[in-house]
DNA sequence: GGCTTTCGATACATCGGTGTATCGGATACG
DNA sequence: CGTATCCGATACACCGATGTATCGAAAGCC
């Protein structure tokens, strides 16, 4: 049980750090649940009793790094997402966000542990339904910039359903991702899912379709 | 090591399926990974002897039990997509595919935990890929049949585009599914994923979109 | 129904991980 | 600088799980 720490000295943020790295690493090269204290310590460098003297449980520090890391990626998103003041240009905002979502496969594994982590623990699921949820609204709120110059399908409901289904299309490829590790691929058929998804399927009076066949 | 048995007697089968229900339950409740042997065996009514002399490793086990239960919900969807025959009525086959797909919140758990294992052993991970493939070519057979009556997004590509977006929505769901555990809400969002990515959007000449806003 | 084969239970040796208690050096602070 | 505090290393006791070897009993076979 780590005590309330008086002061927080710096020594202690940077074990705390060096481990939540290592942490990071392990759980992605042998996933969480498979990975013992001992052996994270090892790879951080430090003995068993820095962690005990940082984290209570291997869980704990899973959360924290979920937490460190998801703000990470929230942040990237967020700036993509404003980067073109007054929102135009939806599929350049696309790419951009593919981009980022799409960088680093380890950290699509250990994000996909925490699901799976979160699928069994309530206290769990909730912390990332409201990361999600804080994405989501990123989202919605850039399309709504955005409303007007792009015809949302109608079947999607308002800008916040549509905001859920560039989620879930996210969600989708990433497994995929997780199989064939091509982050190029995965990359392309994101955006080619967004674009089905956020335009009404490339049947706009001013880009009309070839037949398919 | 199980010797390859030159007979296969009544029991071992017997044994060994109460062996995979058994880890069905204990992996749904408790995650593969946080699973003893011992603890499945006593789950299943069995020592430890009964394992080892059916599975060489829990690995094993687990991949026999995903790969019977993944044969058993191909089986079922393919049966739904089958069922009528000329394959008119696409919105009715979307319906009952999505009924078999989010049936057991336990199985997308397990396997969720199925595909966080895949990620990190090719081995196992072809495996997943072979079966999701099977499960995308009765889609896109279907989705051949329909050819014509309903408009594919330009933007998806050919039927084999269609199919591959129809699995991802079905994995970005489940995703979403697998945190707040409302199944039907799951099952709605899904039928609404699947129309918006399979019909052009609820913009057919026949079927005019009102203004949403 | 005997005889053989197979299967699962039991016992054993072993190992790796856990958590705690304690200690010594580093670090902050005056 | 001196000292009080903090933090991480070390040592220890303690399971719990693993895999194997062995044995008795059930099931197949004639």
């Amino acid at each position: 049980m780590p005590d309330h720490p008086k002061r927080v000295t710096r020594r202690r943020v940077a074990t705390r750090a060096r481990l939540l790295d290592a942490a990071f690493q392990v759980f992605a090269a042998k996933g969480f649940g498979h990975v013992s204290i001992e052996e994270l310590c090892e790879a951080a460098g430090f003995s068993r009793g820095a962690f005990y003297s940082n984290f209570a449980t291997l869980d704990a520090l899973f959360f924290a790094l979920y937490q460190e890391r998801a703000e990470l990626i929230a942040a990237q998103v967020a700036e993509a997402l404003a980067q073109d003041g007054t929102g135009l240009d939806v599929p350049a905002a696309v790419d951009r966000v593919t981009e980022v979502l799409l960088l680093d496969v380890d950290w699509l594994l250990v994000k996909t542990d925490f699901l799976v982590h979160a699928a069994r623990d309530p206290q769990v699921a909730r912390a990332l339904l409201d990361h999600r949820a804080r994405l989501r609204e990123a989202i919605a709120d850039r399309l709504f910039r955005a409303r007007g110059h792009t015809g949302l399908p109608a079947v999607l409901g308002d800008v916040d359903g549509a905001a859920h289904a560039v989620v879930a299309a996210y969600d989708g490829v990433t497994v995929q991702l997780l199989l064939d590790k091509d982050v190029e691929a995965a990359r392309a058929w994101l955006k080619q899912l967004l674009t089905a998804l956020l335009t009404d399927g490339g049947r706009t009076p001013d880009r009309p379709a070839h037949d398919p066949a």
